[in-house]
DNA sequence: AATGAATGAGCGTTCATTCAT
DNA sequence: TATGAATGAACGCTCATTCAT
């Protein structure tokens, strides 16, 4: 009953739960409240914490009446998951399709909605939990990789637009380059963190590092060099 | 199976035990094998299964014998903390203050360091862990903080040789923007990550992209404009 | 097997277990068999021996059940003393009220109650364990002490019907003494000690014993005296 | 090294400690520090708290090392229970053939000796302890059985020498009843026990309440009657 | 759709004990 | 005498899971 107040005020939504099969399902309810108590935990208090018995306290029910909605636990946290990653779907490619916006513009809207993202309590307490799942559990590897995959094409086509002349794979590695620069700032800007007062300014150090890196990097510039 | 082989083959070692009290070494042995076992699971199968029984089943001991060389689990893990933050200390040190180089051939030096050391499997395990923990730890907070801050002087150090025309305040920006940057490739190009054969580019895009803002960015300008 | 036989033939009962919360008893099965179950290990094997494993293996339940009905063993064990002490309200009260009876009577009646309930096995086994918790764990002294009072208050209503003459604080004086001297029996004629046969002549010297007290003792006579 | 302060100040020795066989033994102080430390452990902690780690380091030395001194755990314990029931062989004796008082007047000391001795923290704790033991332990039992057959046959000594027309039988009933008085007393008056402050009357109330019960009581009169 | 009741495994921890040194 | 190091058993407790109702 408590804890299922909004965790961000950014407009990237919390969670997004798409309906389970087979028509409008009854249970639909009581799965979002479930989805929403165990993200609410896992942001408050962390995967340790994030115990059957406490999402079911969370919302209201006894442990045992889980059952009925998920089989195990490691089914509710792929469902939890894939609420996580759906909620970015959307947004990235809105802004970087805004045909009212040169690219430039648009690139930096997408580094200011993805650091400002960075900045709000559910991605700064998830998003490291994930990492750490990433390098033990296949399945959220594959969903997160899934993640960044659709925000390092979004940038790659704004690259591209920006400046034509960068081969593909040099446009990659740049890419990356963006988007890691960005989620690194979770842990030194996120929510409550030492330097998240600064994020303004950080966006735009970004914002003239990046495209300064897309205009300037010449073809063949970043390939392996014959050591000299 | 006593899962002490070397984790990584980078010049940053493992873990830097600091040995306890008075010179002669007390159970030193055992309580080497303890933190080493203890970071061989964190490493091989994440913080939920180090467990004191795992922990005491990989170096040969039953698990009540823990309790002989730390009074619980939690002074054994602040004590791991310790040894993986402190054997930071020295590599950082030495490559800054290298007196044979350049100020950007030592900040160039410093990123190969760096991102080098996230391809190991040590540091791509371990770090998102300690990231997570930092959320709801205040002692793995800290020390994790420490260390970046250690990282962040050595950076500074260099921004100011290269260039000293940048006001204090920016240049702490533009540190922290370079070992944000680097640290987020932990979770694209770490050990056994998507892009890890790329991290010569990708070094390479990092060292040029940094020395390009150190270089270029002009006082004041990344402070708050008047939205114009 | 169960041991869920009744303890005393005492016709104080062997727990008075108030049911929880609302009418409907709920689960209220199991945790009396809990309580009994507790109970009948403290008297056949002492406290050292109560333990939560052995207590669910008295009943036929495995130990992790026993969490459903407590939430500690701490809740455990002061929900069995809650019952315990309840246990004896009503067969004072009933007694010292009885308006059948002189007040004589029913001191006698009193003593007889308490030193014949001392032999049975429950009460000869539990209170030294009582007396022993009550040095060094403030709710079991504050129970017990409760109990006590209880008493003394009825002891001390027969007196004042015996010897109206006798003032407040040596009544309360001679009410303790009489009541120390019933429990001090719990060591000598209690069940299966050396003098449990006698315990019909000690209740005679002891209602004869009490009885001259309260009707000799003359107002000031035990108040401190200036040594002659 | 700490705690072995005296823990009374009553004339009753804590405890009496017999050299053990085989000369002058050499670990004798190191035996005595550690039953002392025990006896302060089983007094400040209570028995719950008296193992052998906290005996040891009670006494700066490590657990192992109590191997030396006693073969187990229950060894140490008897013969610490051995010590405290030796402390109390003497005092007795000495008051109950003092030559220069008369009978009733060594009973009073008797009496104000036994419930003195009861105020001490050392026996306010212990006792309680030692009945508790008494139910499961037949070795406690034994002991404990003779230090109180020693008391009661120094107050049966001074029963025959008041009313000598007492058969013996009653006598007995009536030593048993005055020993049983003042034991039940500790859980009342003893150390830090609410009355605790009252002894002084409780004393007086006592003594006059046993010399009267040695006085009148007729032959027979406690014997089985017929209903009647 | 939900609860009550139970299980079995595992957790961190404490304990008495052993034994080589 | 004493310590260092280890063991095996047990402790109170938490967990995901199951299943009849």
């Amino acid at each position: 009953m408590l804890g299922v107040v909004p965790l961000t005020e950014s407009f990237v939504q919390d969670l997004k739960i798409t309906p389970r099969e087979g028509g409008y399902a009854r249970g639909q309810e009581g799965l979002e409240q479930i989805l929403y108590a165990a993200l609410n935990i896992l942001v408050e208090q962390g995967s340790k914490a994030l115990t059957l018995r406490r999402i079911a306290s969370e919302c209201g029910m006894k442990a045992g009446n889980l059952a009925y909605y998920f089989p195990s636990k490691e089914e509710l946290l792929r469902e939890l998951l894939n609420a996580i990653i759906s909620s970015y779907e959307e947004p990235f490619d809105r802004i970087v399709h805004d045909p009212s916006e040169s690219a430039e513009k648009r690139l930096e809207n997408l580094v200011v909605l993805i650091l400002d993202d960075i900045t709000t309590k559910k991605t700064t307490r998830v998003f490291p939990e994930l990492w750490a799942m990433t390098n033990h559990d296949p399945f959220v590897q594959e969903r997160v990789n899934e993640l960044y995959q659709r925000a390092r094409v979004a940038i790659l086509e704004l690259i591209e637009e920006i400046n034509p002349a960068l081969p593909p794979d040099e446009r990659e590695i740049v890419a990356l380059f963006i988007s890691a620069s960005m989620e690194g700032m979770t842990i030194f800007a996120g929510h409550e963190k030492p330097w998240c007062e600064q994020m303004p300014a950080i966006e735009r150090v970004a914002v003239k590092s990046f495209l300064h890196v897309i205009h300037t990097l010449k073809p063949g510039e970043i390939r392996a060099s014959t050591d000299a």
